[in-house]
DNA sequence: TTGATTTATTTCGGCGTCCAAAAAAATGTT
DNA sequence: AACATTTTTTTGGACGCCGAAATAAATCAA
């Protein structure tokens, strides 16, 4: 159903609009930005005006303007977001810890803040409070004011119910349905929401390259658990209430071997690192309990033994492949993405995998189907989790909070057309 | 990424939205619509005033403005959509043959066409002259100005790819990539589009009750084949390029019995009424060509077999049902909709696949996925193709066409301003 | 029958938006 | 110093929506 369209609209749309376009290709100059956003030149003089009163923009021109113009004419006064307009945080949440990263309104970030925190062991009331404190004691030592956040985004390992705001499911918890959103909008003041990591790093790859993922995209994020991030026309979908998908457990072989879920034959019990680890064991006659998390280095010694011809080992890595494509297939017969992306740490053993990926998606699929998808590993980094989780956060403020246009901002800028 | 915004776009937009809701709550007067819309009733005069002046709505006086009001003041006037403004046709392709339902812009139907036409037989590029020869020869029967069809919408089974406008596999034929907007656009110049039958179901279903279906439902048709609609916040979801999901073709059992699509353990190799018939003939030791269509007193026989205690019967289709709820399974898994809905003649075997579906479901999809899905069988009517696809066309027309307005309009309102 | 009351619709004036064109500003070129 | 060029701002007009007032068209009451 369509909705209401006015006035208010028309300028909330554009200033979004502006934000956004600076917030991709960085400084501009009015002019420039008229014609990447298709707005006249005088409009650009209103809004970009509007936009620096409310000091959501700055005119670049005491920075280094150092660059000669070499052109004739009145030269270019570029435009940039302004930094102190706010600051959001990023804080992502898996087993390997809690990580939160400050960043300013133009998106620059401050070191990225690594807490051991005991998530397993927490319970469900006592999570939400603590991560408050530690925010809290971090600005403190940073020496940003707490009323300059904005907004904060958490994204978590696990099943994000973004509606209620809570953690439904996750690994790195043995509590349910931990509130987050709650306790830190109470605590702090500030707006909060939650989402799953495989959207986030699905939301910064549509945000490095618009053109490559930018239409519909699925993002298979491998590590302790198979996630998934799905791009639909552009736009990161997130599921009924925010519960994004969950890829990992859905079913590969009925009545295969079990899950971490309590099912059994979920992808995840064949290619999550557990899976693959409780593979080779059981051919050795190795007792392996799924749930005990498995250390990377063991995972690398069994990489090396399938490198070194170990078929116990090679065989683990072909039956892990295989779940995936499989599970690749079943997900390309469904939604048909235009394209298909493996990261996370777990595409380290992608050479281990490749021929029974191929392999399970040759048998799993008709040509027809796959011929149009194209395939692609990108080297995981670390920090794609916050940087897609700033991205979210950011167009957050750009589209909802200051494309609105601000109250107080609004009479100054009364006062200044009168004068 | 945002657009441009400007004041042709809120006219735009609220000229479509009031047609909208004419479409969806039927004649109303101008107040009732200002209400419904949000718009003021100033705005109300001025956008019906328009839509009046181009023929695209009429006051409902000269009819039954019967009903004597009960209520003082100055009474109602109703607004209608006007049934001349424009007609259209939607196309329902598939191995029953060919049906044609024309509609005019109220919505109103004439009666359904039915073709006997050997599409299987047919050739690529004989298809679309021969269909847009149907049209023309039909609607002189009929009596409608052949400029008077502003749209065309066809719905097939199989594979559609939407952008090119092709049908790129279908059941019903044998031929491949057949080309059908083009020929129909160019021998007729009216504007076309194709899309795959279950999603035209879905659509259908959203129109008839936007709380129940307008959120995050999956439709899964039963027929020949096993098609999926998938309505994602509220709007089909058709794929990249419109090529939409192949829900039957999504493999359950790798290396399982031989599909049409010559792939192995497709959804449809175990539940469509040619996996089915297999199955059962299999035990029986008959010879069975997956490619020979079933006649549906061949399976009725089967159905009967079962309710009688067969058990050969009895098994076929709790084999059926089993993949078709380890299929729901992993779509829940990857989508996680709100609501699933079986549709389609092939439901008419659902109390012999109920247990196996809901036994499916529980081996194969963890509870807490499993407790937030509402299941639904919806008695299929044959014209909920046609039904959907002509939704689908008009709101074509409301939304790209009509709410643009038309220039030669655009004069006379202007002259009458100034009058 | 007439006037009061009620409700729907239209008209009018105001405001916000965008835009095209003109003017101003700031620099390079001759 | 005058002219050319480019960017930015200003100005004036068009179109949109809206609130308030005016108008229209009925019913109700005396």
């Amino acid at each position: 159903m369509l909705k209401k369209a006015n006035s208010d609209l028309v300028r909330r749309q554009n200033r979004g609009l502006v934000l956004e376009t600076l917030r991709h290709l960085g400084p501009l100059a009015r002019i420039t930005l008229g014609q990447r956003t298709g707005l006249s030149p005088a409009s650009m003089t209103s809004i970009s005006g509007q936009l620096i009163d409310e000091g959501l923009v700055h005119t670049i021109e005491d920075v280094v303007q150092a660059f000669p113009q070499t052109k004739r004419g009145r030269p270019q006064t570029k435009l940039a977001l302004n930094p102190t307009a706010a600051n959001v945080l990023a804080i992502a949440i898996s087993v390997d810890g809690v990580e939160m990263v400050f960043a300013d309104f133009s998106g620059v970030t401050h070191e990225p803040i690594k807490l051991r925190l005991d998530t397993y062991a927490i319970s469900k009331d006592d999570f939400g409070p603590r991560i408050a404190h530690e925010i809290r004691a971090h600005i403190k030592k940073i020496g940003i004011p707490l009323s300059s956040i904005k907004r904060i985004g958490v994204a978590i390992q696990g099943v994000a119910d973004s509606i209620k705001g809570e953690i439904s499911w996750s690994p790195a918890f043995r509590a349910r349905d931990i509130p987050v959103v709650e306790p830190l909008t109470r605590l702090l003041d500030i707006p909060c929401s939650i989402a799953n990591n495989a959207n986030m790093i699905a939301e910064a790859l549509v945000s490095m390259d618009r053109k490559k993922y930018g239409g519909t995209t699925a993002v298979v994020f491998m590590g302790h658990g198979i996630g998934l991030g799905l791009i639909l026309d552009g736009v990161v979908y997130s599921g009924t209430n925010g519960r994004a998908a969950e890829f990992g457990h859905m079913n590969h072989i009925p009545d295969g071997p079990l899950c971490r879920c309590g099912r059994n034959g979920c992808i995840e019990a064949f290619s999550a690192d557990y899976g693959i680890m409780r593979m080779a064991n059981d051919r050795r006659g190795t007792e392996f309990d799924v749930h005990t998390p498995v250390k990377d280095t063991e995972l690398q010694e069994l990489e090396l033994a399938a490198a070194a011809g170990d078929t116990v080992a090679l065989n683990a890595f072909a039956r892990a492949g295989e779940a995936l494509g499989f599970g690749i297939a079943r997900l390309i017969a469904l939604i048909n993405p235009q394209r298909v992306v493996l990261a996370g740490p777990g595409t380290r053993a992608y050479g281990l995998m490749k021929d029974s990926i191929g392999e399970a998606l040759r048998r799993g699929l008709v040509h027809d189907l796959r011929k149009y998808v194209e395939f692609e590993i990108v080297p995981y980094g670390k920090d794609m989790i916050t940087t897609g989780t700033l991205v979210d956060t950011l167009r957050h403020l750009d589209r909802d909070v200051f494309a609105a246009g601000q109250k107080a901002i609004v009479v100054e800028f009364s006062e200044r057309k009168i004068a």
